[in-house]
DNA sequence: AACCTCGCCAACCGCTGCTCG
DNA sequence: ACGAGCAGCGGTTGGCGAGGT
């Protein structure tokens, strides 16, 4: 199938964000939502693609969005879930609210990966030769969009329900599970979800009867998907219990 | 002090799959 | 049933900054 180039590259804008541009989508899709990328830019008076002006409200406009350094059991989430999925770098963002799909694929490249391999080693070597990561720069991404310093840092403005929530964030408000204004999820979550992947993966990723699933192992990418989010309910309902 | 090397991250590119006419 | 158009996804890259020499 041919297409269209995603943009006439004639007079439309490319490379790093300025800070009038953010304020200019956020403000845009505040007001109309995104129905439209495609028209988006137009409507909205920028010289982008739409594509461009997606990329950048999910991965950084987004009022949702959670920056900061990964936690370690964010870290562990991922190594998890990458073990089972492989790259869907989506699906496990969906499972780390706040979490873009660009930004989990960034921390694994760059951290878990390199982590993994040199725990695979038998000595244990190759630890990092160069800096830990600079502290504080994640967070302190969002006040800076790119090129500006981000004094007006949009997504500080942004304090209406998101646009877009991630699937899991929604789910788990649909439990009935607390702040919606602002999704936090604390170490127990995890312990008790990363426990219980590790419980189902020991014995038992064969065994879907575990969670329901029906007509036998998983061997599907469906059945998997399937695993995770029968999972992730379940461990929403666990966090949703332990706050009666 | 200057240069070099490397890590991090935002953004781009191209493909895939879904939806709609 | 088919094709076109679109959003979404994953791989890749380039710029920048920090640490090393």
């Amino acid at each position: 199938m041919v297409r269209a180039p995603c943009c006439e590259k004639m007079g439309l804008k490319r490379g790093p964000w300025t800070a009038e541009e953010d304020m200019t989508l956020v403000a845009h899709i505040e007001q109309h939502g995104h129905s439209n990328w495609r028209a988006l830019p137009k409507q909205a008076g920028l010289l982008r693609c739409g594509k461009s002006c997606r990329l950048r409200w999910i991965n950084y406009l987004r009022p949702d969005i959670k920056r900061g350094n990964f936690t370690s059991d964010e870290e562990e989430a991922i190594i998890q879930v990458h073990a089972m999925l492989g790259n869907r770098w989506s699906t496990i963002a969906a499972r780390l609210p706040g979490r873009t799909d660009n930004e989990i694929k960034n921390v694994w490249h760059t951290h878990l990966k390199k982590r993994l391999e040199s725990s695979s080693k038998p000595s244990g070597q190759a630890a990092p030769k160069r800096k830990a990561k600079k502290p504080a720069v994640a967070a302190s991404a969002l006040e800076g969009p790119t090129s500006e310093p981000a004094s007006s840092s949009p997504g500080q403005s942004l304090s209406t329900s998101s646009a877009t929530g991630y699937s899991m964030a929604s789910s788990l408000e649909n439990t009935g599970s607390s702040s919606s204004e602002e999704f936090q999820i604390d170490d127990s979550f995890w312990s008790e979800t990363l426990a219980m992947s590790a419980d189902s993966s020991g014995s038992g990723m064969e065994s879907s009867d575990t969670f329901g699933v029906d007509s036998g192992a998983p061997s599907s990418s469906n059945d998997e998907m399937d695993f995770w989010v029968t999972l992730f309910m379940q461990a929403s309902d666990i966090q949703s219990l332990s706050q009666i």
